[in-house]
DNA sequence: TTATATCATACAAATCCTATAGGAATTATA
DNA sequence: TATAATTCCTATAGGATTTGTATGATATAA
């Protein structure tokens, strides 16, 4: 698996969602200046978001965007297979089942590769973007609020 | 992280020569053939191993490669990272380290990806060349011998 | 001398990724 | 109603990466 400028944007933003949660929309203006990702190309990207159910818009002047679903419903594998397909480091998970039980002459490579793949998929499908906020303000210092969006 | 086509193909190349290890040098016909890999493309790709220290070739008629340690000491961790870069979803290990110390407004969301990073890696740099052969003969059927490369 | 292999570089083709452009549709507000 | 601001949609350009081919040089066993 591998995370493309594309798939980094699209969770950047839903971070930026997800501090805003329950606060009514957010536009893309904002968010594209703030973290500095090009505005047309934010556009496409929430329209493949949106196309995925993850967040809902509303159109028109004072428009803009909200998560469909409370930030702990979210998980990062569902954000990332969405955008960059797979969690896995080649194919995908019933691609590399298959490949195992054909028990060809790289079977145990491709065991090894499931396992690859299960090891990311515990862990992007367990946390959450609830979970990834937390962990944010957490760590920033006692004090800052960096971690503030939009309020 | 992400197998290339030219990772896959470097990595079962090494399975091959796992497989014929101490019983001198495979020629890469013989490999391109079996594995259906592209014969000249094959040839950059051992070059590229060479320069990595993983192979050493014998020159002229008769030549060939083999690897240049026991199959126990190189790590599929290690030949994914010379031909296809870090084992990370985004950026490499220091470089995430560096984002979750910053502290900035994605810290959570880094430090995230740093867990995936180091699950991978801990995977990866532990399974040997030596431990796919033993997988690989694990999961074929008794009787069979398809695992047999060249002998 | 010949056949066969590695070594090295250049390049062509295809694919994927990033970003931009232009405009249509929608909605709040003056 | 007119205007401004926003999402929505499609097309496409440009660049980067990946994959594969071509050509020839170099080395070595027979
Ligand atoms: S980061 Fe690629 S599968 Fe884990
Ligand atoms: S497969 Fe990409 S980092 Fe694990």
């Amino acid at each position: 698996m591998k995370i493309s400028h594309r798939g980094e944007y699209a969770l950047k933003c839903l971070m930026a969602l997800s501090f805003n949660y329950g606060k009514g929309v957010v536009q893309l203006r904002s968010i594209s200046e703030k973290e500095g990702i090009p505005y047309k190309f934010l556009e496409q990207i929430m329209i493949a978001l949106k196309q995925g159910g993850l967040v809902k818009s509303q159109k028109g002047k004072l428009g803009g965007y909200q998560l469909s679903r409370s930030p702990e419903e979210i998980s990062l594998g569902e954000v990332i297979r969405l955008i960059d397909g797979p969690l896995a480091p080649l194919g995908n998970e019933s691609e590399l089942k298959k490949l195992v039980k054909e028990r060809g002459r790289h079977s145990g490579l491709y065991a090894v590769l499931l396992d690859v793949r299960n090891a990311c998929s515990a862990i992007l499908d367990k946390q959450s973007l609830r979970d990834i906020c937390v962990k944010t303000i957490e760590l920033q210092e006692k004090g800052t609020e960096a971690y503030m969006y939009f309020i």
